[in-house]
DNA sequence: ATGAGTGCAAAGGCTTTGCATTAGG
DNA sequence: CCTAATGCAAAGCCTTTGCACTCAT
C-alpha cells in the first residue's frame, strides 16, 4: 500500500500497476490517460472536472468525462461528490491509501488528511458492528471535515 | 435537542421552532412549507427531490426546489449529497440531533444512524485538532458508512 | 394594496452520447 | 486491418430562473 502524504508519489510500481489495470480490460494507457492520472498526482486532494480542465489545457472536456469514466471502471481512481454538486475525482485509495477529506464549504474543494490509526481501527469496528445492526453490508467509511479552507477564511 | 429514532418526532416544540425561524426571515409557514417537512420528519434519512415529488404529489417541481431553499435558507433543513449527483434534503440537525448516515452505493439511498457518545466526543476532538493544524475552521464533520442496503442486495 | 408565494414554461450548466475521424497493436 | 480512442457538436437531465397570477396581511 502506498504511504500518502501531501501530494501522491509517482513510482514505476503504480505506473505499472495502471497500466496493467486498464490492459485487463482491453484499454490502453493513452497519453490522454497518463495526463489525467499525473494531474491526481500532483493534487493535494480529489479533483474537479474544472482543475482538471486547467491543468489538461488541451484535452476536449468529453475526453476528460470520458477517459475519468475509463478509469474509474478499472479502479484507478474514483468519483467522489464534495458539499456542491460537481463530482470530483481521485487516486484510488488502493493507490494512494486510505485517507479522508477537509472539504470547504464555500469553495467546495477537498484535501486530504489522515487520523491516527488506532481511532481508523476504532472506527472501523465500531461501523462494521452498527453496519449490520442496520441491514447494511459495509463496503467503506467516509469521514469529513467540513469547514472553511485558509484560502476562503 | 431533539432525540433522534428511525423517524422522527413532531412536536409542537419543533412546530413553532420553525415557524419562528421562517417569521424571522419574514417569510411564511405556507401548506406547502408545512407538507415538505411533514415529509422529511416521516422520513428516516434524507430525501432527493424524486422522493420528495411521490410524497407531495400536487406539489411542482419548482415549488418544491424554491421552498426547500427557503427552509435551508432559514436553517430549518439542510442539503447534502450522497454518492450520486442529486441533492439530498434533511431536518437541520439542530431540530433533529447530530447524526450520520449509511449510504447505498447502488440507490443512493441515506439513512440515519448514531455512533456511541464517547467514540463522537473523541472524534470531535482529534478533528477538531486536524483542522486547524490544516489551516482550516472545523464546522462539523461527517460521518458515513458506505455499502449495500438491504434493499439492494 | 403590497409583498410573499405559486405554477408553468423556458433557460442554465454540468455531464453524457452520437458519429465520423484518427491512431495504436 | 480492426478496434479503441478522439473531437466536435448535440442531446440529456437536474436545477434554477422569469414572469404573470394568486393569496395573505
Amino acid at each position: 500500500m502506498a504511504q500518502h502524504s501531501h501530494t501522491h508519489v509517482i513510482d514505476e510500481d503504480m505506473e505499472a500497476e495502471i497500466a496493467l489495470r486498464l490492459r485487463k480490460a482491453d484499454q490502453r494507457f493513452t497519453p490522454a490517460r497518463r495526463a489525467l492520472v499525473a494531474a491526481l498526482v500532483a493534487a493535494k486532494g480529489p479533483m474537479a472536472i474544472a482543475d482538471i480542465l486547467l491543468v489538461t489545457e488541451k484535452m476536449p472536456q468529453s475526453s476528460v468525462y470520458r477517459n475519468l469514466t475509463v478509469l474509474e471502471s478499472v479502479g484507478v481512481v474514483s468519483r467522489l461528490m464534495s458539499n456542491d454538486e460537481y463530482g470530483r475525482f481521485e487516486l484510488s485509495e488502493n493507490l494512494i491509501g486510505h485517507h479522508h477529506h477537509l472539504i470547504c464549504q464555500q469553495c467546495g474543494a477537498m484535501s486530504d488528511f489522515n487520523i491516527p490509526h488506532d481511532m481508523e481501527q476504532q472506527l472501523d469496528s465500531t461501523l462494521a458492528q452498527l453496519a449490520s445492526a442496520n441491514g447494511f453490508t459495509l463496503e467503506h467509511h467516509r469521514l469529513d471535515i467540513v469547514g472553511k479552507c485558509s484560502a476562503c477564511k
